[in-house]
DNA sequence: TGAGAGTTGTTAGT
DNA sequence: ACTAACAACTCTCA
């Protein structure tokens, strides 16, 4: 009897999975098994660059789906390790698979692409039905047609004039019992223990990892529970606690006016459960939008629904990148929505490889600075602007080093790593594509003050300073050395010296992105521009300046 | 061609 | 709490 196959991929959740349905369905109709299966597959982006609060929480999505299967429907989820490509067709043959249902993955990332295709071709050969469902952005990328406007503002008019409205969800299906006690006892299909039991990369050596994969570490890991454990489960829990009975609150939320060092959560620390379909986008959406119809509310850009248009702008700039350049979007060369600017790289020198191991470890002396690293290393999260505070001081506003580098640690670390979102955001920061005031820098010192003058959110994560007066918490090296003797910590001893004169580095780099814009209009990206004007737009600005 | 807008800066003044 | 100066970006649209 023909059965289905149910791919999970991104959509870690039996909530609107309109694809489960299918494959539901079907079976039904024939009285066959449905399969629903994960491929830990260490090259997806999912696991590439992984650190093991990453790993966890993606097995922490794999184990409430495993469960919920269980419990709800006497089912259970297949885990297999290798290359889709290479383990679902023995899957196929082995349980006689007539269809496969999965999320349509619509990142552009360059390695899913190919995955997919690849996956397509092999149905295909083997007279397999595949059926791949949008379900993890809000429409369908296709509708927002070929050339997507590349400004916030552009996008949100291109929004308004949209014929067709956002889908609702769909049921969750009722998954036919799977009774076959063999299978659901199989111990070759559990989900690994822990992150050690996920295969290495083999796209990516070992040495430019980090190694999630380090016993030690691992260790240290399962003995804290989570700040933010992944799955469904406690995904749509968040939901209903910070987005459904905060009416008030969503309402009136306003990105810019949350805080990045509240030590509760200043916004709906839902990323983490959107990122990986714990939560379905559009369920989002809509519990938002229920909540809009009852009184006046905030709009986009600053708005929940707003910060959804972002994600999905976000994903669409990523896909017109890597269509003019495959690949282009995680990287300065060829991204022809990035300013080419002359950014020091770790591997440059000993002391630039120094000043990223500061910043990446929570030790450039900054405690602000330092606070927000230490915790995305201990929390997989951390606020948007917290991201913006450091995100700035690695490139344009400090250190002047490479966003490329600062993204490649956002994606280690962060719960939420998302590939168009971090190297969106990336861009953003270091004045590379989207965002151009320079000059409007992130002062290490001032800007956490605003939100925290006593600096608790600085005593928590960086404890070495909990007993400094709230005078110099947040530039510690200006307290007398008696009262860091008294306070207990020495600085240049127990608590770096800044590696950075913020004051004198930032003015020198705004200089600097003066000159790259300068250079880029002048000559490379400026022939773009100077190409379609065929006239000397270019020579004229110089001139002005 | 030039005015106006751009999710989320800082500092020094009132 | 608000405002202007800082020294001045790019993109859009009329």
């Amino acid at each position: 009897m023909p059965a289905t196959m149910h791919w999970f991929r991104r959509g870690l959740r039996l909530h609107d999975q309109p694809a489960l349905v299918k494959s539901t369905q079907i079976a039904k109709e024939t009285g066959a098994k449905v399969y629903p299966v994960y491929v830990l597959d260490p090259d997806c982006y999912q696991l590439l660059r992984c650190s093991v609060n990453r790993a966890n929480f993606l097995l922490e999505a794999l184990r409430d789906l495993d469960s919920q299967l269980r419990v709800r429907y006497s089912s259970r989820l297949f885990v297999v390790a290798g290359k889709p490509q290479d383990v679902l067709p023995q899957l196929w043959k082995k349980w006689g698979i007539a269809a496969i249902t999965t999320d349509a993955d619509q990142t552009s990332e360059p390695y899913a692409l190919s995955r997919d295709a690849a996956v397509r071709e092999l149905a295909k050969k083997n007279s397999i039905q595949m059926l791949e469902v949008v379900t993890e952005t809000l429409r369908d990328m296709a509708s927002y047609g070929d050339h997507v406007p590349e400004t916030y503002g552009g996008f949100t008019k291109l929004w308004g004039t949209m014929k067709t409205p956002i889908s609702k969800e769909v049921d969750t299906p009722t998954l036919p019992p799977f009774e076959d006690k063999q299978l659901l006892a199989d111990k070759t299909f559990d989900i690994p223990a822990d992150a050690c039991g996920i295969p290495w990369p083999t796209t990516v050596s070992r040495d430019q990892l980090t190694p999630i994969w380090n016993r030690a570490d691992m260790e240290a890991a399962k003995k804290k529970t989570s700040r933010h454990p992944g799955g469904e489960t406690e995904g749509l829990a968040r939901l209903k606690q910070h987005v459904v009975e905060r009416k008030q609150w969503v309402r009136e939320f306003e990105k810019p006016k949350t805080s990045p060092n509240s030590l509760g959560f200043s916004t709906t620390a839902l990323s983490m459960y959107i990122g990986l379909g714990c939560v379905s986008p559009r369920r989002l959406y809509w519990e938002v939008d229920k909540i809009y119809k009852t009184g006046a509310h905030a709009q986009p850009p600053v708005s929940l629904h707003g910060q959804l248009m972002w994600r999905e702008f976000n994903i669409c700039m990523a896909r017109q990148a890597n269509r003019k350049v495959p690949g282009s979007w995680g990287q300065m060369a060829g991204n022809y929505l990035c300013r080419p600017m002359p950014w020091k790289s770790p591997t440059d020198d000993a002391a630039t490889a120094a000043q990223y191991a500061a910043w990446r470890d929570g030790k450039t002396g900054y405690p602000f600075v330092d606070a927000i690293m230490r915790q995305l290393r201990q929390e997989g999260f951390i606020h948007h602007l917290g991201r913006h505070m450091v995100a700035c001081f690695l490139t344009r506003g400090d250190l002047w080093i490479s966003w490329e580098a600062g993204a490649r640690v956002f994606e280690e670390e962060l719960l939420d790593a998302d590939y168009a979102v971090n190297n969106f955001n990336w861009l953003w920061l270091s004045c590379s594509g989207f965002f151009y005031q320079y000059f409007r820098c992130y002062s290490p010192i001032a800007f956490g003050k605003k939100t925290d003058p006593n600096g608790d959110y600085i005593r928590k994560y960086v404890p070495e300073l909990k007993s400094f007066d709230k005078k110099y918490i947040y530039e510690p090296w200006r307290a007398p050395i008696v009262d860091q003797k008294k306070w207990g910590c020495v600085i240049g001893n127990d608590y770096p010296k800044p590696i950075v004169a913020h004051d004198v580095a930032s003015k020198a780099n705004m200089s600097k992105v003066a000159s790259a814009y300068a250079a880029f209009k002048d000559g490379g990206g400026g022939a773009k521009r100077a190409a379609e004007a065929a006239d000397g737009a270019g020579g004229k600005k110089k001139v002005k300046r």
